[in-house]
DNA sequence: TCTGGGGTCCTAGGACCC
DNA sequence: TCTGGGGTCCTAGGACCC
């Protein structure tokens, strides 16, 4: 039987500011604000808090509207994924020693295979303590970790949710089944807040009113899902570890400060999120076949769609013009757009076919200078003359390349 | 004066083919 | 004529995770 270990970073995009910026320490701080975009509304919520805002009632997801009301001395950072994700892979670095197979589960949390490496529980709890003391090194004490040892990814987190911050459980495989009937429904990974509600219509508030409930019914109502719960109520689970699974699909959505009201405000907003998803793409050297493009607007309500194309799409432009053929027949200005997203999936290894025209092969050497210029100066290098103000891009850009001109 | 942004997976239904 | 059935591709939508 596998040993699994499940890491969590307490409150990692707040500990990582706390520990970058002592004035930040023992301070209730949320991340998650975008800075003052135009007309000062900023329509944003808490990704993480300290465990001093926590402490005050600020949650994740949570407005930042409504964080500072119940919380006046928050203070509010905008965030900065470069940081959390380069000091993510120092901390992974650290892990990889320790595990015989590791997944990164998001941001913040990893999954580790220790099976060989800990050779038994004890081993493994030992294990958990070296690699939280090696983690606390490398970051700093103001970055701790949860830890949970089980037999399986379902219960090992489980196990590292149930004492924060900066615990240790290790679940012995017998007494899996003891162990999840002491935890709440909805801190199972798979249970949301809709089979919640519907398990409590069929009367399961808890582990050991779910188990009552047969498997055959929780399949009728649930379909494979209802498979799966019927397993994780006893803490059954054999989800293999993720081990350097590349990424089905690249996008980028952003909501603006104001609706968007202009067919052309539109546009180049759209070209602005397509170029970055092109630019992540071409970083990641992959090409995709389809397109998902949507709008939100302002009474949140949701209009778009996908398309498959028989092309690749590899550029900013190309995607753009995709996912405004989606787009166009449809958008209703009046109603004001709050947020467009643009995604490509159906990815592909890029493997740059001879092109049969020269417009192409022209536009792909100048995508290729451009990337360079993005690996070398940053992200915000460059930017299209046609998306220069939009709000999309804050950072503003030393010099614009216009390449839908140049080619 | 509310309600982000990055993803994954599953299901249902229609088109189309043999 | 009548009306089957499996397989696959495609799209839309929903639920879940952080």
């Amino acid at each position: 039987m596998p040993i699994l270990m499940h890491i969590d970073f307490n409150s990692y995009f707040a500990s990582v500011e706390q520990q970058a910026n002592p004035f930040l320490r023992g301070k209730a701080i949320a991340v998650g604000g975008k800075g003052k975009g135009l007309g000062g509304s900023t329509r944003s919520v808490v990704a993480t808090a300290s465990r001093e805002a926590k402490a005050r009632g600020v949650k994740t997801a949570m407005s930042t509207w409504e964080a500072k009301k119940i919380c006046p001395e928050l203070i509010i950072l905008p965030g900065d994924p470069q940081k959390y994700s380069d000091i993510t892979n120092r901390l992974i670095t650290i892990c990889t020693k320790y595990a015989d197979q590791l997944e990164q589960f998001s941001t913040d949390e990893v999954f580790l295979d220790v099976t060989q490496s800990a050779q038994d529980y004890f081993g493994a709890t030992l294990l958990a303590q070296t690699i939280r003391a090696e983690l606390k090194a490398a970051c700093g004490s103001a970055c701790t970790a949860s830890i949970g040892v089980a037999p399986n990814k379902l219960v090992a987190k489980l196990a590292s949710e149930s004492v924060k911050p900066n615990g240790l459980t290790v679940v012995l495989p017998e007494n899996v089944a003891a162990f999840v009937a002491t935890r709440p429904l909805k801190e199972f990974c798979g249970i949301g807040r809709q089979t919640e509600r519907a398990l409590e219509t069929m009367g399961a508030t808890s582990v050991a009113t779910l188990r009552a409930i047969s498997r055959e019914q929780l399949v009728a109502r649930f379909k494979s899902h209802g498979a799966w719960l019927s397993n994780a109520a006893h803490g059954k689970d054999n989800t293999p570890l993720a081990v350097d699974a590349p990424a089905k699909s690249i996008g980028h959505s952003y909501t603006f400060p104001a609706n968007l009201l202009t067919k052309h405000d539109v546009w180049k907003n759209l070209l602005a999120l397509s170029d970055r998803v092109a630019s992540r793409m071409q970083h990641g050297y992959v090409v995709g076949f389809r397109v998902n493009a949507f709008v939100r607007y302002g009474d949140f309500s949701q209009m778009g769609g996908d398309k498959l194309f028989k092309e690749p799409l590899r550029d900013g432009l190309g995607i753009a013009k995709s996912a405004w053929s989606i787009l166009l027949p449809n958008i209703d200005y009046a109603r004001g757009v709050r947020l467009i997203g643009v995604t490509v999936s159906a990815l592909q290894k890029n493997s740059v076919p001879p092109s049969l025209f020269r417009k192409t092969e022209k536009m792909h050497s100048v995508l290729g200078a451009l990337n360079t210029i993005q690996k070398r100066f940053g992200q915000h290098a460059w930017q299209r003359a046609t998306t220069a103000g939009t709000m999309l891009l804050e950072r503003t850009s030393g010099w614009h390349y216009d390449h839908e001109l140049a080619a």
